[in-house]
DNA sequence: TATTGTTATACTCTATAACTATA
DNA sequence: TATAGTTATAGAGTATAACAATA
């Protein structure tokens, strides 16, 4: 399997277990991702979308259902109050790191037999190939 | 960046890759994942949902989109007559070639940079993680 | 009886285009 | 005039439950 083949691949496992995962929390796969995104950084609902790779129509919606589960907040910036930032509450910040245990954990469990220098090696290589991969030059897209 | 969270973060820069390269073909990603498992290899209806990580109600309007478009045809298991299979017909089989050229000129192009060896060794890896994950024992799913 | 695919339903995600508020 | 977010709309994906056909 060549190197592009072998992402799909990767991609489609990933998919499926992290989807899994979310759903256990009563979540979709991407208001999982959406959570996990906000808990990695800071973002407005424009950087948000082009983080999701959707329109940014759609993140009205998407956040509105978060916020009506007390899982964010809405916080305009004074600087620009052109730009909105959802933002994690208590609840929803816990809940992002419910879903990367149980994540991991099932990951752990799945790779158990895989050599520690393996994982280890993959999770260096993700890191670089994932940089690379997330150019923000993304005119043709 | 631990394992799971490597996993998570390349995962999400594939899929926004990859949605966009489906996009370009007029498909949704679950569209364009849906005739790539195909491609693959031979699959029935709940064979593809678990493969796609749904529920096997949603492939009938799934691959009804597909027949409509040309991309697929059902074929019953003559040996279990309850047994359908969708087929990729030639524009299909045609379309996935170009769907994985196109990603695979994308990803070349981002990770240009990135030495033939660590693509080399991420593919191996890639392949390796991807079967450990898919184990199909997904009672806990 | 059990399994496979289908249907009905309700909700969520998605892109497009037009809109409002702010800069 | 340009940008950020919203709204309206139509189409697609999603899970649940009940169903028909086949085994």
């Amino acid at each position: 399997m060549d190197f592009p083949a072998a992402l799909c691949a990767l991609h489609r496992e990933v998919a499926v277990l992290y989807g899994a995962t979310a759903r256990r929390f009563d979540l979709t796969v991407q208001q999982a991702e959406l959570l996990r995104q906000l808990d990695l950084e800071s973002l407005s609902f424009g950087e948000l979308a082009r983080r999701l790779g959707c329109d940014k129509s759609n993140m009205t919606g998407m956040v509105d259902r978060l916020v009506r589960r007390g899982l964010l907040v809405r916080q305009t910036d004074p600087d620009d109050r052109r730009i909105v930032k959802p933002v994690l509450t208590d609840e929803g910040d816990q809940l992002v790191v419910r879903i990367r245990a149980e994540f991991a954990a099932v990951v752990g469990q799945r790779c158990a037999d895989l050599p520690a220098t393996e994982k280890k090696q993959m999770a260096e290589l993700a890191a670089v190939v994932s940089a690379a991969l997330s150019r923000q030059d993304n005119e043709q897209l």
